[in-house]
DNA sequence: CTGCCTGCAAACTCTTTGCACGAAT
DNA sequence: ATTCGTGCAAAGAGTTTGCAGGCAG
């Protein structure tokens, strides 16, 4: 069943790799493997491991060359916290805009429904005669479980 | 009467220093002023340039390391926007919460208030048991006029 | 077989840091 | 006189790119 489902994303970036005159490559295929079967915000670098594991000939530089094809494609998409590298996750059943908690402390992200964003970005572009092209609300937030029992417990929310 | 306003400034930030136990150097100064004079946004590497103008003996060391003093006395803020190098303005007469318009054709970074943010942030993330540090909320966008006529003409805000 | 893709390593960009000198208190 | 602050240049981190060889179509 769940590798039914799978596949068809597989399908997806095959399709979409054909259609923009690209090739199908081990490479490109374990990394967009790699990446869809995290559950979780990943860096490039935890994305090459991953990678690695499915085909260990990719390289660091195929990792970064495969991120646009990635985004480009709507399956996965770019996550900018405003650390110094990017986080990606897989776009698997995100319907609504999502704003971001990030967890200075836990280092984690959590995502949460906020569809009055795409309401608000718009109307605030077109006053300044600009159409919107991508947005994000973010809240950098520590962790008071963390400093004070020195651990946290919380889970990822996708 | 301008000068008085800055001079203003000048001192909180003097005392600023003092408080800390940090010195008042010809260097900081230099900055800080530069800093205040921009009516912009600016970049580190910006702040440079404005820095050498007032005192030529500024080194690109020295501004990165009294960046962090600057945002830490808050008369500075950092606006991180997803690039790859930041962006600082003076606080001025910010007194609510800004959102920030991108345009991604000119470059430019428009802020609007957006009030509602402040209790936005604190609701969504006390859910979570985090207390909010700090939010942003973005909307990079294109610019048609630019894209149709060749060239923008509009302003920035502040 | 043709030319896009790849791995490797070097290059790049912005920022940070170690060190010895110089200036603020 | 002490320290802290500074400029310089090198180091860092994440990402990009040039090149020669390799594999998809």
């Amino acid at each position: 069943m769940k590798i039914e489902i799978q596949d068809q994303y597989i399908e997806s970036f095959k399709e979409f790799l054909t259609r923009k005159g690209l090739r199908v490559t081990n490479q490109r295929m374990a990394i967009f493997s790699a990446a869809f079967t995290c559950d979780d915000h990943f860096t490039a670098e935890e994305l090459l491991d991953k990678s690695r594991n499915l085909d260990d000939s990719v390289s660091r530089a195929t990792v970064y060359r495969a991120l646009p094809l990635l985004t480009e494609s709507n399956l996965i998409r770019e996550v900018d916290v405003g650390k110094d590298y990017k986080y990606y996750a897989a776009n698997k059943d995100v319907k609504t805009f999502q704003a971001q908690v990030i967890c200075m402390d836990c280092e984690k992200i959590f995502e949460i429904d906020a569809p009055f964003m795409e309401w608000y970005g718009k109307t605030v572009a077109e006053k300044l005669l600009l159409s919107v092209e991508d947005q994000r609300l973010q809240v950098s937030a520590r962790c008071d479980q963390l400093r004070s029992k020195g651990e946290c417990n919380k889970v990822f929310t996708k």
